[in-house]
DNA sequence: GTTTCCGGTTAGTTGCACTT
DNA sequence: AAGTGCAACTAACCGGAAAC
């Protein structure tokens, strides 16, 4: 291998193109004055250099190297070129940047590789420094602008193109007689523990998104998130029949998307819902909104919207008590007692909410009692083993709208009949009936 | 005819786990 | 820390069926 000081040639080249800089005029000179001959901003010892024409291109010596790959930079510093001198005064001529030869890429490879041989690094050290900015205590200008912007994509090639090489190239295949396919989108093994790439990308991807998914459920079990219903006395988010109705499953839908967005999509790939058809029998969205719901509420029994509804539905239905069990312990539902309190909640919530409604002056209503009877059937296992009448009363409340309450105020029917403003109407009955069938009065 | 058992629901208690 | 959910358990209850 041959070691030819690389470092110190860079550095003098760098140290030349700073030092002409083309930002620095010093020379130039405002129109209409002549310069003097003892002109302060002229280089000492030297005359001007500055034409309107393109200086003459300075060729330097390609220096002798060992290796038959090309270095990066020359001349060096132990081996300068010859001065070039000014054809009028003789003095040295600053040196202008040197024209870059266009190389191949096969070439520009070789140098490069030569460079990271000629430093002693192995691809990876290169690759580790110019990617650590947090070890070496901070980074020059210069390292910070190409970082910059390679990792935010303004470069020829982006970073996940690069990445998508790597990880298609026949260089990262799995090797045999290893465990390296068992590493792959590894849960288990911490990615940085996972030398080859392909294991190691799989096993990071799939454990940035397992982070992903405990954050996104999080959030959507919080009590404002909107999945609550409690029957907690002081709880902010209570069990309302307003909550529960037709459009509540397609709300709690909506919600789990806006707050859940990897968790359903991958539930929704996993359930073959990644095309735009609906599907008739069990539409991959409505699964997918029972699915996320029931795992939601697996991590938070408070998150029991949806379970709570499906729970009613089953005690309305009068479903077994082994049945409700069941849909319990695998999260579909919560446990019957509490089914059952939220029935009685929701129960009085509903009587509360009805008896002020009737209690209301301006509401005109009707309430109609009447006997019930439920006849339980020996099917209905959850009531018994035989038929059984269930015989009791019922109250329904009918609210009467676009009627004027004026109408059925006695105070305004008694100052009509004092005034003798009240006609009275006598409906005959139909034929064949002797007495009249109504009498209205009319005001 | 009486007693016991069966299979189910209802109601209450307890202790642990979890949430607010 | 207090409140709540819930599993597990117990007791009571019911009418019918089975046993005595």
């Amino acid at each position: 291998m041959s070691s030819s000081p690389l470092v110190n040639k860079s550095t003098l080249v760098y140290n030349q193109i700073i030092s002409f800089s083309p930002t620095k005029t010093p020379f130039k000179t405002p129109k209409g004055t002549k310069r003097k001959d003892n002109d302060e901003n002229l280089p000492p010892g030297s005359c001007s250099t500055f034409s309107s024409r393109p200086s003459k291109k300075i060729r330097f010596s390609k220096p002798k190297s060992t290796s038959s790959v090309p270095p990066l930079f020359f001349p060096h510093r132990d081996d300068p070129p010859d001065p070039v001198l000014c054809s009028k005064c003789s003095d040295p001529v600053p040196p202008t940047k040197p024209t870059s030869k266009r190389y191949s890429t096969e070439e520009k490879l070789d140098m490069m590789l030569q460079a990271l041989e000629d430093c002693h690094w192995k691809l990876s050290h290169f690759l580790h420094a110019i990617s650590d900015h947090t070890t070496r205590g901070g980074r020059g200008a210069r390292h910070a602008q190409v970082m910059s912007a390679f990792l935010q994509g303004r470069g020829t090639y982006t970073p996940i193109e690069i990445i998508d090489l790597w990880v298609r190239s026949p260089d990262s295949r799995i090797a045999k007689n290893t465990n390296h396919a068992e590493l792959m989108y590894s849960f288990s093994t911490p990615y940085k523990a996972i030398r080859p790439l392909r294991p190691a990308i799989t096993s990071l991807a799939v454990q940035m998104t397992e982070v992903k998914l405990a954050s996104e459920a999080k959030k959507a079990v919080k009590p404002d998130a909107g999945l609550h219903a409690t029957l907690r006395v002081k709880g902010a988010h209570k069990a309302d029949l307003l909550d529960i109705g037709s459009s509540t499953f397609a709300e709690i839908g909506a919600l789990q998307l806006q707050v859940q967005p990897v968790a359903s999509r991958l539930l929704s790939t996993i359930a073959g819902g990644t095309t735009d058809i609906v599907r008739k029998r069990r539409p991959v969205e409505t699964v997918v909104i029972n699915a996320l719901s029931t795992l939601n509420f697996t991590r938070n029994n408070e998150a029991r919207l949806l379970p709570l509804m499906k729970g009613l539905l089953y005690f309305a239905h009068s479903a077994p008590v082994d049945l409700i069990s069941y849909n319990s312990r695998t999260g579909d539902m919560p446990a019957y007692t509490t089914i059952y309190k939220a029935v009685k909640h929701l129960g009085k919530q509903e009587s509360a909410a009805t008896l002020a409604r009737g209690r209301d002056p301006k509401v005109v209503g009707v309430i109609q009692f009447d006997n019930v009877q439920n006849y339980t059937k020996q099917r209905d296992h959850r009531v018994g083993r035989v038929n059984h009448m269930n015989i009791g009363m019922a109250g329904t409340f009918y609210e009467l709208e676009d009627v004027n309450v004026e109408a059925l105020s006695l105070e305004s029917k008694q100052e009509l009949v004092a005034k003798k403003s009240v006609a009275i109407v006598i409906c005959w009955p139909v034929e064949g009936v002797e007495e009249p069938d109504t009498v209205l009065e009319v005001g």
